[in-house]
DNA sequence: AAAATAATTCAATTTTGATTTACTTATGCG
DNA sequence: CGCATAAGTAAATCAAAATTGAATTATTTT
């Protein structure tokens, strides 16, 4: 059984960088669908519109491209949160705004949690082998730590509030209804993706972060 | 290329029940590690001490056996959750309990949230057809609901707390830094899953809580 | 303007993994 | 006891999906 190779010109114009560009948001969507397992590269070619061969010459393998869709979706996040400008804002509304932009963007940008999400299920195999990640999210988390320390010099907020655990719980409050939410829409019967339910998360989880960092108050 | 059929005797001693047992514990791993796509049935069976045929034997294909596994972990956690008697605590002890009780779930039951994990994944495929989940946690969000007015009622809790909103909260500060564990622990360069940071999350976590529900004091 | 290079295509090939076929034999029941 | 049934085994088969081979041609380079 020997090769009859392509007999028919390319039809697609040639222009790699369009091309590369394509195959990466397809690969972005369709391993936020399905998961690294899940996701088939011949899918991710026809959403590309392009041939499967391509991806294997730009990208080498399926996991390469798993990984450079990772790493842009990284790079993505710390690029919205670079433009927060918390060390500018009094320290209640610095808080309040990371939390309701960090909300707003899980919401509209369905594609970080999934791929974090699968990234996880895959125990983290891609992830603990970028450092360059951890070098762009250092910075931010000394942001926060900053204005912790700013509010509770001007003693708006209780003392010893560590950061991290501080932002995990923003983003755990922000992301797990939209993680989980179709196990918890099964689960008690009500559709936690509903425009209505998201609201009142918003709100309750502003609430939260409003009342975990601010001072505890004496009874009257 | 006909059947060489299988020869030699069955080593394996004949017991269906705990056959059937071992495939499902084995499963149940074997999933919550790899995700549905990622799960392998024979790694299942090798694991299980068992022939592949016998999955098919006992479970019908992979899907049902997923199946079986999903269900089973939604059984443990409410047999647990029952156990609770929420009602016979007052309200700020209930909360409290509920809380510590569902973060230590967390972190000693893996395989909950790893199966979760992978079933938001699928799009909720498997449990949206399981109507008897629901039947489960109906009642004990009503449990919640009672605590919640019990606790207003006696003027320690503030009024208008949703329990479906609280309870998501709890499991989402509880959940989220097992569940991101690994991209937590690249992004931040600090070990998540560690004993002593996991000591302190569970903390901050109760502390959350705590403040969530307590009534608004006034300023002295 | 020829030659080199790289983008692109179609159709294998290979690999992997779910499912099935064909058979063996322990065990419980009439 | 004998035999029907279900538990179990080993080795195919089959299908899906990743990867590769070989040819074609647009574009760039010299």
């Amino acid at each position: 059984m020997t090769h009859t190779p392509a007999r028919s010109a390319p039809v697609r114009t040639r222009d790699p960088e369009r091309t590369k560009g394509q195959i990466l948001e397809a690969a972005l969507i369709e391993f936020a669908t399905n998961g690294y397992d899940g996701a088939k590269v011949h899918q991710i070619a026809k959403s590309a519109g392009c041939n499967a061969r391509l991806i294997y010459h730009y990208f080498e393998n399926k996991e390469r491209l798993y990984a450079a869709a990772l790493r842009k979706i990284y790079s993505d996040i710390r690029e919205r949160e670079a433009q927060l400008h918390l060390d500018m804002l009094p320290p209640e509304q610095a808080v309040m705004r990371l939390t309701e932009t960090t909300f707003d963007f899980f919401e509209n940008n369905t594609a970080f949690l999934s791929i974090t999400r699968s990234e996880n299920l895959l125990g983290g195999r891609f992830i603990s082998k970028m450092p360059e990640i951890q070098k762009m999210s250092a910075p931010f988390l000394d942001k926060i730590s900053d204005v912790l320390k700013r509010g509770h010099a001007e003693g708006v907020f209780r003392d010893g509030i560590d950061a991290l655990q501080l932002y995990v719980s923003i983003v755990a409050l922000s992301a797990h209804h939209i993680n989980a939410s179709h196990t918890l829409s099964a689960t008690f019967g009500r559709d936690v993706s509903s425009a209505t339910w998201r609201q009142e998360r918003r709100a309750h989880v502003v609430e939260m972060i409003k009342n975990a960092v601010a001072v505890a108050e004496s009874r009257s």
